[in-house]
Parts: C-alpha cells; structure tokens; sequence
DNA sequence: AGGGCAACCCGGACGC
DNA sequence: TGCGTCCGGGTTGCCC
C-alpha cells in the first residue's frame, strides 16, 4: 500500500516528467475524489503548471502556477499511471490530467482524494500529523521525547500519523523486523538499546524501500522498472508461512489492532 | 491515553 | 459465463 517510500518513489519520478508541462485537460470520472465541483476544478487546474512536487508523509503536494496546491492522498489501493491511452492500464480511472499528449491517471480512488486548496487549507490539513521520519531535523533526541511517554503496542504508535508521519501497516513490520522486535511489544518495556535500534531501523528501511522503489504492484508509466522493486526485497510484509530471510522461520500473522501483522516467532524479541 | 470498532468505498477475489 | 457476497485498507470518529 502507498506510505511514505511509495509517494516519495512518485514525488521522484513523476518529478522528472511533468514539472514544468502546462495542464491541457482534466477529465473527473468522479466527482467525490475532488472537493469542489468538477467545472470549478476544471478551472482552477486549467493551463496552470505544475511548479514542484513536495511529499508529506503519504501526502502528494503537486504546487500549481496559481498558488495553490493539489492535495493527493491514494489510501488504499490508489495509484497512478502516466501515460497516453494506448498503454493506458485498463482500470477505473477517476481523474485524468493531460499534459499534451501524456496523461496522469490518478487509478483505484475509493477512499483516495485529488483535493485543491490554497496555503491556509493545506496547512490546516496536515496540521495534526507528526514528524517526517527522514527529516534531517527528527533526531533521536525528538524520537525519544515523542515516544518516551507512549504506552502502547510498538505497532500502533508507529502508524499513527499523529505521533510519527508516513509509516503505514506494510513498513511498521518491516521496521519491527529490521531491529528484530515484535510489533505487539509496548514502546515502555523497550530496553534503551532497542529504542535506539528502533530509531536507525526506521530510517534504514525507507531509505532501502525508496532506494529500490517502494511496494507497489504498477508501473507508473511504460518501461518503469522502478516502482515496485521493494515488493522482491520485502522481509515480512505479506510473507505469511514464507521463511524468514534471517532464519528461515515461517513467518506468522497476527491480527493486532485490527491491522494484519507479519514479524518471525524466532528472531524477533 | 490506549484500545476496540464501525463507517467510509468499490474493485477484485471467491463461491456457487 | 454470470451473478452475488465478502474483504481489504488508511483514516476518522465514537465509545469504553
């Protein structure tokens, strides 16, 4: 599912390809995957560019010439195309944006969302979530400060995005994994060691998953051999019965919270 | 504060 | 083949 190394593969790629293109045309299949009318919207996007490309957390910020900004947010299941329509995936497509004669198609919108807003609506939009785990600026000392008081199952902080932003239920295993924990431990019986382990391990895997593309199941256009190439390096995730790659242990799954939950019985304390 | 759960949505998987 | 049913997943909001 699209977290962070997903989006941020996107912001990447898709970075290269349109910034700077003028919007032809904007075709909305669905009018709740936006939050203002589709003629309105049509409008707004209507000739802008595209000036830059920001990410928070699993958040798409594409900036337009206007001054306002497309929020994108892909949920479950949501991913894009980008491409014309005769290697255009043949699939629900709720948004189409053109660039001339190449098309991003915003694809598997149920939950997912295309919003416009200017600066004060997207900033009161993504004012409840926590820190970017690959900020410069989060150290281990603001990771201690913000984790120190929790209580709870190391699993459920991690993919709240109030406490911490962009980790979903894919990487909060891999990350348990990574520095041989169980998600189900809670952050207060965590050695000092473990917590600093917890910390570096958090930011060896997205840098690893964004190195090699992300989880994806798609292409993000024609010949893309990017997006996706975490799927084959993924240790836990989705891995049920699968050994473990340290080990060789089957890997088991749980149901913590409500959330699927992949980790090793053996090497993970 | 943490945990549990329902609602949102609908493509796709599965069963008959 | 075709129809019906169910599930999943991030997020929000509500309850205990």
């Amino acid at each position: 599912m699209p977290e962070l190394p997903e989006m941020e593969t996107y912001r990447r790629l898709l970075s290269e390809r349109i910034v700077g293109k003028p919007m032809t045309e904007i075709e909305i299949n669905r009018e709740k995957s936006i939050n203002i009318p589709p003629s309105q919207f049509i409008q707004e996007l209507q000739g802008n560019t595209i000036t830059k490309i920001d990410r928070r957390a699993k958040h798409l910020i594409f900036q337009l010439s206007s001054g306002k900004s497309l929020l994108l947010h892909l949920m479950l299941g949501g991913w894009m195309y980008l491409g014309n329509d005769e290697d255009n995936p043949d699939r629900t497509k709720q948004v189409i944006v053109s660039f001339g004669n190449e098309k991003l198609y915003f694809i598997g919108l149920r939950l997912g969302y295309l919003h416009l807003y200017n600066t004060k609506e997207l900033t009161s939009e993504l004012s409840d979530l926590g820190p970017e785990p690959l900020d410069s600026t989060f150290t281990i000392e603001k990771f201690q400060e913000i984790f120190t008081e929790r209580r709870g199952m190391i699993k459920t902080t991690l993919v709240n995005q109030e406490v911490i932003a962009g980790i979903g239920n894919c990487y909060s295993d891999e990350i348990c994994f990574e520095v041989r924990i169980k998600p189900i431990r809670k952050f207060d019986e965590l050695e000092p060691s473990e917590f600093n382990a917890l910390f570096n391990g958090m930011k060896t895997v997205f840098h690893r998953a964004i190195e090699a593309g992300g989880y994806m199941d798609n292409p993000l256009y024609k010949n893309d051999h990017k997006t996706g190439g975490y799927n084959k390096i993924c240790a836990v995730y989705d891995r049920e019965g699968e050994p473990c790659k340290r080990c060789q242990t089957p890997i088991i799954l749980e149901t913590v919270s409500s959330r699927k939950t992949f980790y090793c019985p053996n090497c993970q304390n």
